[in-house]
RNA sequence: GGAGAGGUGGCUGAGUGGUCUAAAGCAGCAGACUUGAAAUCUGCCGUAUCCAAAAGGUACCGUGAGUUCGAAUCUCACCCUCUCCGCCA
């Protein structure tokens, strides 16, 4: 969400990143609704204030002046309903339509359509030479440490076991997560693997609808979350902090569900793009003036991450195109996979980061109280501490040997009691 | 799941149809007194929105609908909290 004020003021801008975005908003329809809204409100203002007036005047009144403010205050109610009604409809395309406003863009995104127009900012670690390289499917069915079929069979495509070391390897990967980020200062946080609809939409995501990724739960309004980023973002929904317990930062321990509607095909073979996966969050509150240093920080520690698990590595500066609604700026971390590009590896994302400035702290009302008494919208930021699923494809596949046997990262070596798989 | 009680400003808490633009207290801010602090005294002290600003208007007492000339107050539904019972890892 946008302050309204500030799109009236600078619509240029706005439009400009709306044609950046290739977002299908009407603004001019907006600014259109935004002027009649303020009309009707005015006129439906005045006419309360009248009805105010008639209610007060009855205080005092005598017996013969009663009857005439009772007739003038049931006319005027009449017309206060049916002004709010003429109100409520336009306030209501009013807001449909400014609530699909984008955020604005950091002026160092790159201006693009897709995401090959992202930026490839840095690029870390070595890719191992091997012979013959596997995937992590072959690899698994090597081991037998995947069932798809079996989990087709129980949930559906896209679902899957793991299992013996596979899953204790899982685990190792969240605990050891966990432990790094509760050492870097962030509260680890397990956290309700559903919502109210009302804090998805607070957060930016779309919990209904045709274009939904999210499993809704039929007869509530409650949602499987696709991320913790949702029920952290909503944990301070209408809440005021204060300026002095800012930066709040959260490591969040959830499941993650996505439909992934019509996402079948190469790019999401095996665990690449599951309905279902755990991962540990990043999510943080903090000052205007501390978000873009914060954005930095979750990049440096998501980097740090993968270093640690000796994953080379490449940083993108994600263009104005691929950027989601929320985010001003987003990085991803896509870790080398050999599995990729027809077995010759290429790299797949693991772990994204956005700065989402004020934009989800409007929608979720979020706010923060000034040490000198005022009050301002919190930033909000996000990053992926670490993704099971996709970060266990490039554990196997750059760990594994010309063997198929696959070496455990040192760092893991702790939290899974084994050193190799095979 | 059943029965009962309850949700009011940053906090505690009064208020059951019209001076509620919500009592009082605590906390906070400014000032007085004081060498300084405490105590005491005085004043200020919710949010959003409209207006260039001020003045002012409107809305908000868990949420939503309704009754009424008028709703924090009455009615209904829902959400949440607490107590007890049942069930259960």
């Amino acid at each position: 969400m946008l302050d309204m004020r500030y799109v009236r003021e600078n619509t240029d801008a706005v439009r400009e990143n709306i044609a950046n975005r290739g977002v299908s908003v009407d603004l001019d329809a907006l600014l259109e609704l935004d002027a009649g809204r303020l009309v009707l409100l005015k006129e439906a203002e005045t006419l309360r204030k009248e009805r105010n007036e008639v209610a007060d005047a009855m205080k005092s009144a005598s017996k013969e002046e009663r009857p005439g403010l009772i007739e003038r205050g049931k006319k005027l109610k009449e017309d206060v309903v049916a002004k709010e009604k003429d109100l409520e409809i336009v306030e209501k395309g009013w807001r449909e339509e400014a609530l699909k406003l984008p955020n604005m863009t950091h002026p160092d995104t790159p201006v693009g359509k897709t995401d090959n127009d992202n930026r490839v900012i840095d690029t870390v670690g070595e890719i191992r030479k091997l012979e013959n390289p596997r995937s992590h499917v072959e690899l698994a069915q090597m081991h037998d440490l995947i069932d798809f079929e079996r989990a087709a069979k129980v949930t559906g495509a896209k679902f899957y076991f793991l299992k013996g070391k596979l899953a204790i390897l899982e685990q190792a990967m969240l605990t050891w997560a966990i432990r790094e980020m509760a050492a870097e200062g962030y509260l680890p946080m397990t956290t309700p693997d559903l919502a109210r609809d009302e804090v998805l939409v607070g957060v930016g995501f779309n919990p209904r609808g045709p274009e939904a990724q999210i499993y809704s739960v039929e007869g509530t309004d409650l949602s499987l979350i696709g991320t913790s980023e949702i029920t952290l973002g909503g944990y301070h929904k209408d809440e005021i902090l204060d300026e002095a317990s800012l930066p709040i930062k959260f490591a969040g321990i959830s499941h993650c569900y996505r439909t992934e509607a019509g996402a079948y095909g190469r790019e999401s073979y095996g665990l690449y793009r599951v309905h279902q996966f755990s991962k540990v969050e990043m999510f943080v509150f903090c000052t205007p003036e501390q978000s873009e240093a914060i954005h930095m920080e979750l990049r440096r520690l998501e980097e740090r991450m993968f270093q640690k698990l000796e994953i080379p590595y490449q940083v993108v500066d994600i263009c104005t195109g691929d950027l989601g609604g929320p985010a001003y700026r987003k990085f991803d971390l896509e870790a080398w996979m050999w599995g990729r590009g027809e077995g010759k590896g290429g790299y797949g994302e693991v772990t994204s980061t956005s700065n989402c400035t004020d934009y989800q702290a409007r929608r979720l009302n979020v706010r923060l109280r000034r040490k000198d008494g005022t009050l301002d919208y919190a930033h909000t930021l996000n990053g992926t501490a670490i993704s099971l699923a996709r970060a266990l494809i490039a554990v196997l596949e750059n760990h594994q040997n010309e063997d198929g046997s696959i070496n455990v990262p040192d760092v893991l070596r702790p939290y899974t009691g084994f050193d190799k798989i095979g």
